[in-house]
RNA sequence: GGGUGCUUAGCUCAGUUGGGAGAGCAUCGCCCUUACAAGGCGAGGGUCGUAGGUUCAAGUCCUACAGCACCCA
């Protein structure tokens, strides 16, 4: 028989132990015991990038779903943790793209059928990477079920959902503004557009009036929109300017005419309260248009270049060099009034930074109103509810202001939209081409062409909860597991996932695709900063499980940054945080601590000190099992039967175990993993490690011990490990699992894999509150001399001699049973009894309860360090006695609280007074002396 | 401008129907005691953002204000 490891070593075992969960299938839905063999679980996993890879917010969010669905799959449920990828149409895209410019190609010199096939090469060669990293975090999911976005059952069923939502009207074809990437040339979704205080200026430009009368002065960020200005608004009530509303400006630099409007939506206190309007490219501009009929005029080519309908001069310039012509033509003719510095949002596109240009042009949109409707309903009912509840508000606020949504994307890699055109450009929608010519008649020598866009990657991923059950077949697993239990994911996306996958759900399946919506924080470094590329201050989860060098790390973060100029600067800051790199911390101890910093708060700020912490925890666990199992391999924990005698230490610890477990389950069900994780720290360390081990040495060490106490001690060891694996392995898997393989025969359970094991369940009749109570006791009483030791500064390993006084009948029954306890912990040398009216020798004392517990002086104790330590301890009584006090000559509190309360703050009162008695009387023996 | 949330120990955060202010890390002192120095034992540290209000009782409920963060415009 080996012992363990003496440190904790999470490389040598976690790899081995998923291999091991994989192979064996264990990820997979089964039922697995009798009596809920009917209850299923279910969790969708908001599909990753599939060229992605692993980051904080992913190895937060996969920790907390690998916990529900491990504790769910403990419990005996039918579950499945669906996992897949989505094809992240434009990243991917680029990343494709990017490839072939290093050859000097781009996707139009290969054409699109020879650049898709270039694209699926891409990702069955990087798409492995998010996948190897799941596993590497523990995450059991049935891999048997992955899927992909791209799938050809997920692509059936955009079809379908397409075609169906057009031949009902709700999806159409128009020109609208959208979000512009003038790089990428595509109309972008709001997501995909990150707005940010950038620096810029505002420009006070003169519009002569048109009857010669003088000018009106308007302030604009982006001045060479004003080619396609066809308005300007005052507010309606603004004095300044009642009198021009309904005149005409001349627009300068070009030669049209455009009416001053009034429309409340103008603020007359930003710049002069007089504002050009401008509907082809700007979203309040557009709306304002629309309600004055006001001619729409794009000046922009695709390349946010200026385009024809602009005066010729300024035709085929790049917006930015048009601008500054623009400025200079507008200052020549003394047009420009002043230049404020200005800070400003900048709408830039998250792939490609280019400032997006809201942009007519003709696209796929889903009209959303009617499917808003029930998807709020949905929320208002109870049907699904959110967790933290008030994620709902968030949810109503955007569902009441929606917008019909764009679909269509002008790029290549996605799901191509299943219409097509005749040359007449009328417009035929179905599943296939075939379909189109049979539904409408279509003579076969028509001329069909499909639409060249794409859909939107989240058209499809809106799908994945009842897409990759099967549907639109009616599969058994459609209904085994739809809907869905719980959406684990960030309230970043609540907008433009959760509100979708709940519309579409409920249009095509009838029901709601997810009973509960848990919107866990963003993880955030430990300044409460976003991690970012650009800041240098992202951590890879793969770092804290590994371990990386400082170098490496350096290098990590340096290396292809947007902003080459930061890389001094992150750098240093890297050199100063982690001097050292980054230590290897495990699977488990990152787990754990992403449990633990689960709260409810919407930022989680990450510290790294935590993740040490909860690595020495793990470090802890372990060696409790060590010392467990050098005390019990080989020998008799009642495993075959025989007589078992458990002494109070093991009652004590049974009864914690119980009254934790039911906090961790009762934590778990409301997910809140912080404080279920803190439960299974606080027993581990603060109880079976501090105490019940301790307690179990002088019972196993002892010659005298009874066959019957040695196999109760060493069944409890034992026992209450193996419940506290079985709790604690949802958090973390692997330790629990290698430590319990060696645990369980001893612990006479008996299973291939503690994954399948059953989950503990609290056993009220476990908990012996007259076993609480004495080994309180114990507690108390070397506490108090521990205390002594301490502030005396008598060395730990220095044996003392203890006299009692004014102990109960109940202090002596209880020191005779349990004197071994305290002669062990508290390191005494003999324990005396003093009669009544026998004088003590000068001592240092504590209280426990009415008895007081002394340790003489004599070459031990200082006499003034002990007077300080008592005044001190009883001037902390004297206050809390005060504070008692208050409350009990308050009539209204004795008259008002409920008696409960009252009686026991005269009995807390009781206890002070009684304890400042002793203290004094101490103190006036130690002065006397 | 509208909305949401936050403000508790030096740092990061718990504190569940209102009833004795807590944890981890950091700090200080003593210990390499045969599970664990990634450890043991002990200690110090908070007018719970500010000001009011409700209540016998407020970190907890209400109002106002300040600061911070995020979302929407």
């Amino acid at each position: 028989m080996t012992t363990m490891d003496k440190t904790y070593n999470p490389h040598a075992i976690e790899q081995k132990w998923y291999e091991t969960w994989e192979k064996h299938n264990y990820f997979a839905p089964r039922p697995t015991n009798e009596k809920s063999a009917g209850e299923s679980y279910c969790i969708m996993i908001p599909p990753p990038n599939v060229t992605g890879s692993l980051h904080m917010g992913h190895a937060f969010q996969d920790t907390i779903m690998d916990a529900l669905v491990r504790f769910h799959r403990m419990q005996g449920h039918n579950t499945l943790w669906q996992v897949g990828t989505d094809h992240a149409g434009i990243a991917t895209q680029m990343v494709v793209e990017r490839q072939l410019k290093a050859e000097n190609l781009t996707r139009h010199d290969l054409g699109r059928e020879k650049f898709i096939e270039k694209v699926w090469e891409w990702k069955h060669q990087s798409g492995g990477t998010i996948t190897r990293q799941l596993r590497r975090m523990g995450a059991s999911v049935d891999w048997s079920r992955e899927r992909f976005t791209m799938d050809d059952g997920l692509s059936d069923a955009v079809k379908e959902v397409f075609v169906r939502l057009y031949d009902e009207g709700l999806i159409y074809r128009g020109q609208r503004l959208v979000n512009w990437d003038p790089v990428l040339h595509t109309a972008v979704s709001d997501l995909e557009v990150i707005s940010q205080e950038e620096n810029g200026h505002l420009w006070h430009m003169r519009y002569p009036l048109a009857d010669g009368s003088g000018h009106l002065v308007v302030a604009t960020t982006r001045p060479e929109t004003m080619l396609g200005d066809t308005a300007v608004a005052v507010h309606p009530e603004d004095e300044r300017y009642q009198k021009f509303i309904g005149k005409t400006v001349k627009l300068p630099l070009t030669d049209r005419e455009i009416p001053i409007i009034a429309d409340d939506y103008v603020d007359k206190e930003f710049g002069t309260g007089c504002v050009k309007i401008t509907p082809a490219h700007d979203f309040n501009d557009y709306e304002m248009g629309k309600r004055h009929n006001l001619p729409m005029i794009n000046i922009f080519t695709v390349d946010a270049c200026i385009n024809d309908n602009a005066p010729a001069k300024y035709q085929g310039m790049d917006r930015y060099a048009a601008r500054k012509l623009i400025v200079q033509d507008l200052e020549d003719l003394e047009l420009l009034e002043k230049i404020d510095d200005h800070k400003l949002m900048v709408p830039r596109g998250d792939r490609s930074h280019a400032v997006v240009e809201p942009y007519l042009t003709d696209q796929w949109f889903v009209k959303i109103g009617p499917l808003a409707e029930p998807a709020v309903a949905a929320v208002e009912t109870g049907k699904i509810k959110f967790v933290p509840d008030n994620w709902k508000n968030t949810y109503y606020d955007w569902m009441r202001n929606i917008q019909d949504w764009c679909i269509s994307r002008q790029i290549w890699w996605g799901h191509r939209i299943p219409a097509w055109y005749d040359p007449q450009g009328n417009i035929y929608v179905g599943r296939s081409e075939a379909e189109v010519r049979e539904k409408h008649s279509l003579a076969d020598s028509l001329t069909l062409t499909q639409d060249e866009d794409v859909l939107d990657t989240w058209f499809s991923s809106a799908l994945w909860p009842f897409s990759t059950l099967g549907w639109p077949q009616d599969t058994h697993e459609l209904k085994t597991f739809y809907p869905t239990n719980v959406l684990v994911t960030g309230f970043d996306i609540i907008f433009f996932w959760v509100a979708r996958m709940i519309m579409m759900g409920l249009k095509f399946t009838g029901e709601v695709p997810f009973h509960e919506v848990y919107i866990h924080g963003l993880v955030r470094d430990s300044h409460g900063q976003k991690m970012s590329k650009s800041k240098g201050n992202v951590l890879d989860p793969l770092d804290l499980i590994f371990g990386i060098d400082l170098e490496p790390l350096v290098k990590k973060r340096t290396t292809g940054l947007m902003q080459p100029q930061m890389a001094p600067k992150i750098e240093k800051l890297t050199r100063k945080d982690f001097p050292d790199g980054i230590p290897a911390f495990g699977t488990d101890a990152l787990r754990f601590t992403f449990a633990a910093m689960a709260t409810t708060g919407r930022d989680i700020n990450f510290d790294m000190a935590r993740v040490e912490g909860y690595r020495n925890f793990c470090n802890k666990l372990w060696n409790a099992a060590r010392y467990a199992l050098m005390n019990t391999e080989g020998q008799d924990c009642g495993q075959s039967g025989g007589d078992v005698l458990l002494n109070a230490a093991d009652r004590w610890i049974i009864s914690r175990l119980q009254q934790t477990v039911k906090t961790v389950i009762d934590s778990v069900k409301l997910y809140r993993f912080d404080l279920a994780s803190q439960a299974i720290y606080e027993f581990t360390w603060n109880e079976y490690c501090d105490w019940y081990l301790e307690l179990s040495k002088p019972v196993l060490n002892n010659a005298d011990s009874s066959p019957e106490a040695l196999r109760g001690t060493r069944r409890t060891l034992v026992r209450v490990l193996d419940a506290l694996l079985r709790l604690a392995h949802p958090i973390m898997p692997y330790i629990t699992e290698e430590i319990w393989q060696r645990v369980a025969p001893l612990a006479d359970t008996h299973g291939a894999t503690i994954m399948l094991q059953a989950y503990p369940q609290p056993e009220e009749d476990q908990i012996d509150l007259q076993a609480i109570a004495e080994v309180e006791w114990v507690k108390r009483f070397i506490l108090g001399i521990r205390q002594i030791r301490g502030e005396m500064n008598i060395s730990p390993g220095k044996p003392v001699p203890v006299l009692l006084q004014n102990g109960s009948d109940s202090d002596q029954q209880l020191l005779q049973k349990h004197e071994k306890y305290i002669q062990f912990l508290a390191k005494t040398e003999s324990i005396t009894w003093l009669n009544a009216g026998e004088e003590a020798p000068e001592a240092s004392t504590c209280l426990v309860g009415n008895m007081k517990v002394l340790i003489p002086l004599a070459g031990l104790i200082d006499k003034e360090a002990e007077e300080a330590r008592l005044n001190k301890e009883l001037e902390k009584q004297q206050k809390e006695l005060g504070q008692l006090d208050n409350k009990l000559n308050n009539a209204n509190f004795v008259d008002k609280a409920p008696s409960a309360v009252v009686d026991k703050v005269k009995q807390r009162r009781a206890e002070t007074a009684s304890a400042i008695e002793n203290l004094q009387e101490q103190l006036e023996r130690i002065k006397s002396l």
